[in-house]
RNA sequence: CGGGGCGUAGCGCAGCCUGGUUAGCGCGCAAGCUUUGGGUGCUUGAGGUCCCCGGUUCGAAUCCGGGCGCCCCGACCA
C-alpha cells in the first residue's frame, strides 16, 4: 500500500530561486525531482515512476517494430571514437584509468553498437536489424538548464538499424516514424514531427520529434502541411515596397549611417527595401559575399548546408581589404562570388558602395551584379507557405530519427557479403528519444495554476484517495477498502493517510497531479457518495458508495 | 567563449555598503493543546563550518586577494 504518511515525496511550498523554467519549479516543488550538480539530477520515487512509465511506453513501440533490447557501456575505450573521428567533440567526457588509459563516457552508442555488429554480421542473411537501449548519456554541455530539460546526465533510448541498403534503412526509417508517432500519441503529448539539420557528419535525413512548451530551446516553423525545425524552415517572404526603378545604380551620401536601421530611416525606407551584405570565409580561405533583404537575418545552418562546408563571418580587416570599409560594404562591384537569397524579388534595392559614408540607390541584382541564388536566410512570422501565414513556436526536441548511411560503418568496418558473394557496406540510422524531456514537456503542457496535471499515460499513480477521517474513522475504513479494490482493477494508487488538514492534503494533490483525484470525507460518505476531481480542469463529480471503485475506473479510462 | 547575478538553518530571505552583544525573520521540523472539506490557531523547542582558503584588523557573515559552486542571457549543441 503506498501511504503518503511513509512515501518520499518532498513537497515544497515555494519553488527553488533559481529556477525559471515553469516544468523545473513544479517538478521539485512536487517532490520528483532534485538537483546534485549543475545538470545532475536525482528521481525520487514519484518522478522515477513517471519516467518509468515513459520508457515501458517507448520500449512497447520499439518492441513492436521488431526492436531488440540489449545494453551497453557508458564507459567506453576512447579508441573507439578515434576510430569513429569522434573523440574530438567537445561535449564528450573524457577521463583516464589507473593505468593512464584513455576512456570516454558515452553521449551515444554508435561506436559500440556498429563494432558488435560488424564483428558478428557476415551474411546479408543476418540482416536487417533493429537494436536499442535505454542508458545514461553523459554529455559535457556548456549550459545546462531549465531542470530536467538539458541536463549533462540523462537517460536516453537510443535505436541503431542495420540494413543492406539505402532501401532497407529508408524502410527501417518508416518504421521509427510509425513507432514514434505512436510513442508521442501514447505520451499524450502536443507534438510535432519536424525536418531537421542533417548537421555536417553526414546523413541524408532527419526529423525531430518536438513539442511544444514556453521553455523550449528549439523554434518550429508550422503552417498547414508544414512542420520544419527554424535551422532548415523555408517560406515566402512577405513582399516589401522598394524603389522606382533606376537606369543606373546612383551614389546617396550616408554619412556615419553603418547600419540598416540607419540608412532606411535616413532614406525613409522600409528596412527590406535594403540589401544586407554579409561577407563571409570559407574553410580553404575563399570569400563569398552573401547578400539578403536588409530586414532578413541570415541562417547560419542552412548556409553551411547549402555551402557544403564550413565558414566564418570575415573579419573587419579582411573586409577592408577585400571591398571597402566595414558598414558600407555592398555587392556592386565586388570581385568575389556572390550569394544571393531567394527572398530577394527583382527590383531596386539601396546597398553599401564599398566607399566610406556612401550606399547606392538603385542597385539591381542581375543588371548590377551577377549572383547565385540561394535559399539561406531565417524564416520570420508573417511569411508564407502556399499562402498561409507562418507560425513560430519554441519546443523542446524529445526525439529525434536520423538516417547515417554508412558514416560509422565505413571507419569501424561493418560489411557483409551479399547474394553475389561481394562485399558491402551496412546500412545505418539511429534514432534517440529523451523520456526525461519527454515528461518535462508534459508538465509544461498541462500545467495550471495548481499545479501539474499529468496524462494518464504518465501520471505517477492514477488515482490518488485523500482520507479526511482519522485513523479508525469510518473515513478511513471505507478508504482502506476503496484502495484495496481500485488496486484490484488494476490502478496505482496514492493513500493520502498523513496526519494533515485538508486543505494541504488538496493542494499536494493538485500539485503531483494525478488524474483523479478521490476524497473520502465525513460529509459526502454520509450522503453515500464520494467525490472525485479530475485534476485537468479540475471539475468535480460524485460517485455512489456501493460501486465506487468501478465507476472511478471508468471515469479513468475517458481521461487523455 | 562573452555578459550579468547569487552563495547566511531543510526551503525562501534580511543583515554586508558604514567591521563590534548570543547572526535574525517567514515557512517547514519536534513536543503539547487546538482545528478537521482548501496550507487552522496558540505555546514551547531543536536546528548554523555565514561556500572554501589566505590576508587586513584588538575584532570579519561584513573589508581585500585567490579559489570553488550555482543560476540567468547570448554563443555553442555531430
Amino acid at each position: 500500500m503506498t501511504r503518503l504518511s511513509s512515501y518520499f515525496l518532498p513537497t515544497e511550498r515555494e519553488p527553488p530561486a533559481d529556477a525559471e523554467a515553469l516544468s523545473h519549479k513544479l517538478m521539485v516543488r512536487a517532490g520528483l525531482i532534485r538537483q546534485v550538480g549543475a545538470g545532475l539530477w536525482s528521481w525520487l520515487p514519484a518522478g522515477w515512476r513517471v519516467h518509468q512509465q515513459v520508457v515501458q511506453i517507448v520500449r512497447e513501440e520499439m518492441d513492436a517494430i521488431g526492436g531488440q533490447e540489449m545494453l551497453m557501456p557508458v564507459l567506453q575505450p576512447a579508441d573507439l571514437w578515434r576510430r569513429s573521428g569522434r573523440y574530438a567533440i567537445e561535449e564528450l567526457f573524457k577521463l583516464k584509468d589507473r593505468r593512464d588509459a584513455d576512456l570516454v563516457l558515452a553521449m551515444t552508442s554508435e561506436e559500440v553498437v556498429t563494432t558488435h555488429v560488424a564483428a558478428a554480421v557476415r551474411s546479408y542473411r543476418d540482416l536487417p536489424l533493429i537494436l536499442y537501449h535505454f542508458q545514461t548519456k553523459e554529455r559535457d554541455e556548456p549550459r545546462p538548464r531549465a531542470g530536467v530539460l538539458r541536463t549533462r546526465e540523462f537517460i536516453m533510448k537510443d535505436s541503431y538499424t542495420f540494413d543492406r541498403d539505402a532501401e532497407g534503412l529508408e524502410v527501417a526509417y518508416q518504421k521509427h516514424v510509425v513507432a514514434y508517432d505512436r510513442m508521442l500519441d501514447r505520451c499524450g503529448l502536443e507534438w510535432y514531427r519536424v525536418e531537421a539539420d542533417v548537421g555536417m557528419m553526414g546523413g541524408s535525413a532527419a526529423h525531430e520529434y518536438m513539442a511544444p512548451c514556453p521553455a523550449g530551446e528549439n523554434d518550429v516553423v508550422l503552417a498547414p502541411g508544414y512542420a520544419a525545425n527554424l535551422e532548415v524552415a523555408s517560406a515566402e517572404p512577405q513582399p516589401v515596397k522598394l524603389e522606382p526603378h533606376r537606369d543606373a545604380p546612383e551614389t546617396v551620401p550616408t554619412p556615419g549611417m553603418t547600419t540598416i536601421e540607419a540608412v532606411a530611416t535616413e532614406l525613409n525606407l522600409p528596412a527590406g527595401a535594403l540589401l544586407k551584405t554579409f561577407p563571409i570565409v570559407l574553410d580553404g580561405d575563399e570569400m563569398r559575399l552573401v547578400v539578403l533583404r536588409g530586414d532578413h537575418r541570415v541562417n547560419e545552418v542552412k548556409l553551411r548546408t547549402v555551402l557544403g562546408t564550413d565558414f566564418r563571418p570575415a573579419h573587419p580587416d579582411e573586409i577592408g581589404a577585400r571591398l571597402g570599409p566595414p558598414g558600407y560594404i555592398g555587392p556592386v562591384g565586388a570581385q568575389m562570388p556572390i550569394l544571393l537569397d531567394a527572398g530577394v524579388a527583382d527590383g531596386a534595392y539601396v546597398a553599401g558602395a564599398n566607399e566610406p559614408d556612401a550606399h547606392l540607390r538603385g542597385v539591381e541584382p542581375g543588371r548590377d551584379f551577377r549572383y547565385e541564388r540561394i535559399d539561406i536566410r531565417t524564416v520570420l512570422t508573417g511569411d508564407t507557405i502556399n499562402g498561409s501565414a507562418i507560425r513560430i513556436e519554441p519546443a523542446i526536441e524529445v526525439g529525434n530519427i536520423f538516417k547515417l548511411g554508412t558514416r560509422y560503418s565505413l571507419p569501424l568496418g561493418a560489411r557483409y557479403l551479399d547474394e553475389a558473394g561481394s562485399e558491402q557496406l551496412i546500412w545505418m540510422g539511429c534514432y534517440g528519444f529523451g523520456p526525461a524531456r519527454a515528461a518535462a514537456a508534459a508538465v509544461e503542457q498541462y500545467a495550471d495554476e495548481a499545479g501539474i496535471s499529468w496524462p494518464r499515460s504518465m501520471a505517477p499513480f492514477d488515482v490518488e484517495i485523500v482520507t479526511l477521517g482519522k485513523e479508525g474513522s469510518e473515513e478511513r475504513g471505507f478508504s482502506d477498502r476503496l484502495y484495496s479494490e481500485l488496486t484490484e482493477i488494476g490502478l496505482d494508487v496514492l493513500y493520502d493517510d498523513r496526519d494533515s488538514g485538508p486543505g494541504e492534503k488538496f493542494i499536494d494533490a493538485e500539485l503531483l497531479g494525478c488524474p483523479l483525484r478521490v476524497t473520502v470525507g465525513r460529509r459526502t460518505l454520509g450522503a453515500g457518495e464520494v467525490e472525485v476531481q479530475i485534476r485537468r480542469g479540475r471539475e468535480k463529480t460524485s460517485v455512489l458508495l456501493d460501486d465506487a471503485a468501478e465507476e472511478i475506473a471508468a471515469l479513468w479510462r475517458g481521461l487523455p
